[in-house]
DNA sequence: AGCGGATATGTTCCTCAAAACATATCGCAG
DNA sequence: CTGCGATATGTTTTGAGGAACATATCCGCT
């Protein structure tokens, strides 16, 4: 029985007090598709709060917004991704596809000296 | 100003409850380095329970255990690093110093869009 | 003019993990 | 046979972060 391949969580630490995770990456992604904060913070089930306070640490964090965010109109708002998010997101996900190739050999390694039975359940 | 180069964390999660870390890899490391989980911890600011805790997770991960460990005697009592313990702990290294080689590009690329006042201190 | 749906923001409550504290045990040295 | 230094483990306390709840605001549509 092959258990399921450990998963990589990447986090880029800027700073002291600025990084990104899978998390935010997430986020970013799930509110290019649904063009709104609250359907992307609803898809992964976390409060809208919590979605917005990450959206506002990552428009403070780089020079340029990454999301815009509009209120009222026709269907009562809306998000998107700036240029500047849509660069952010898209260098991420190669940072994690770069990343997991380059360190296949480590992670089989590892993995083969791992306990088979990873839990009772 | 150049400010300080992103940090990578790197973790590997295997299946549900089982992941390896910067953390638990300083302290194997440490653990080597002193011969104690006492002394590892302490030089780490992190309690003894804490770093007893983090042994007995990854001993119960692995196969076999990472870390032996003996108690009273002339010293009264010591830990070291097992094969597997150091088997791990460099591939660990490895994975970081291969991945931090891949993903330099993206990083930068990320870095340039930061925003170059990170902290007001 | 007012409704609807989404952003924006504050406040209070709750939970769980970490810290702090407290023992117990072990085994050689002297 | 006692004391020391480290492992081993339980109990209590604390604190930070998230969840939950509560509004406020905006603006196109009808």
């Amino acid at each position: 029985m092959t258990q399921p391949p450990p998963r990589l969580r990447i986090r880029v630490v800027f700073g002291d007090d600025a990084m990104l995770g899978p998390g935010k990456a997430d986020l970013l992604e799930r509110i290019r598709e649904t063009g709104s904060i609250a359907a992307a913070g609803r898809s992964m089930s976390m409060s809208y709060k919590r979605a917005w306070m990450l959206v506002e640490t990552m428009n403070a964090a780089f020079q340029e917004p990454l999301v815009a965010s509009s209120r009222g109109g026709a269907k009562g708002g809306g998000a998107y991704l700036t240029e500047t998010g849509q660069a952010v997101l898209a260098q991420y996900r190669a940072l994690e596809s770069a990343m997991s190739e380059a360190g296949s050999a480590q992670i089989s390694a590892l993995q083969a000296l791992l306990r088979n039975t990873p839990s009772g359940k």
